[in-house]
DNA sequence: GACCGTATAAAACGATCGTTTAAATCACGG
DNA sequence: CCGTGATTTAAACGATCGTTTTATACGGTC
């Protein structure tokens, strides 16, 4: 009987999902890896048949929980800008706690663009939940009209970037400090307040 | 006399830019570099030391020409709601033609964390000039109060992303083709719209 | 034409990369 | 307690990394 899932084959996913992370494909290298594992370097090769392997699977992991997150701010029921604010609200501070997504998710979109297919795939449940958000919410009156996805992309730049800036930005230069709940209610309340207003009616060139 | 700028050098340096946008500090090789640019391996020891000397002046030379364009739009007149209207037109409009700017930026965010103190110091212009667009449009009331660079990281988020996510998007997805001036008006006619709401007064719980 | 600092060239350096090999160890049913 | 497949280990593989070395070609000055 084939064990399936050891514990050095967890320890490689978990030292692989921070180190790709930090260093990149290329500057995370193997030795790396498994020495943060505690396992040997032949382990990769044997458990994931390469390097390769071991980024499609950290990969895999790392993207489903936003995913599924999303999936359940869309299925909720709230009302009216509810669910806008739940859905900065639960993707900041996923973000937040998993840096290692947002960083492989840029990473794969800068480096690795042979990647770029499966990565939208895997990405498929997080973007349909989205759509459903945002559709819902135009059906409701709190999102004017156009195309859905423009409001998606500019609803995820917020969080998203908003992750990347204060992740490791140094002290005192923001306006709140990221690393307490109560830090990152300013972060929140802003994108919420700037999204809603943004999702609303124009203010093109005229007041109002 | 020293002739200071040699044709290799520049050739160098417009190599290295391209690369290390594309693959990264790590995956972008010194021979690849040296091969796209027609000079000898030993080329870039000479000319910066080391490719750490040459990913410097990368950096250097790729960020400057942004923070030139802000300060532009910072100091040029501009009524009400005018002049953010040209800053993400303008930002976005020069991070497309030199995808390799954001491309880097993000890198050396990512992955340099060493080279952030540095980062910021090269920015300096850039934020410099955000800075004052957003507190001058506070006073004259095109945006509500608080502090101005959470209104900067909302700003510069929009055009950030939307670049990296048209950029190599695959067709049929996107509403609009970003590789064609009107196709790319679609999306600043958006963050424009999109950002002017969030600047302007909340719509947080009740309707407008 | 000899001289000299600058620049390019080819070749080699040690180090480290991802991967492979082959032996050792483990878990366990017969 | 032996056999057998699964796993781990140490060692080595060829390839490629950034850098150094050494020699050669170039452009002016005296």
């Amino acid at each position: 009987m084939p064990s399936e899932e050891a514990d050095t084959r967890g320890a490689l996913v978990t030292a692989g999902r921070r180190l790709f992370a930090e260093r990149g494909y290329e500057g995370a290298t193997v030795r790396a890896i498994t020495g943060a594992a505690g396992a040997n370097v032949a382990s990769v090769a044997y458990h994931f048949g390469s390097k390769e392997g071991l980024y499609l699977q950290v990969i895999m992991e790392v993207l489903s929980p936003l995913g599924e997150r999303i999936q359940e701010v869309a299925a909720a029921e709230a009302s009216g800008t509810g669910r806008i604010e739940a859905l900065l609200q639960a993707v900041f501070e996923h973000l937040w706690d998993n840096p290692d997504q947002a960083q492989i998710m840029v990473e794969v979109r800068l480096h690795r663009a042979d990647l770029l297919p499966q990565l939208a795939e895997m990405l498929a449940p997080m973007t349909t939940g989205l759509m459903q958000i945002v559709t819902e919410a135009q059906a409701s009156g709190v999102v004017r009209e156009g195309p859905p996805l423009l409001f998606v992309m500019s609803l995820m730049a917020q969080p998203v970037y908003f992750m990347l800036l204060t992740r490791r930005a140094p002290e005192g230069v923001l306006p709140a400090n990221p690393h307490t709940a109560e830090g990152r209610k300013v972060y929140v309340d802003h994108m919420v307040d700037f999204a809603l207003g943004g999702l609303a009616g124009t203010h093109r060139t005229e007041g109002r």
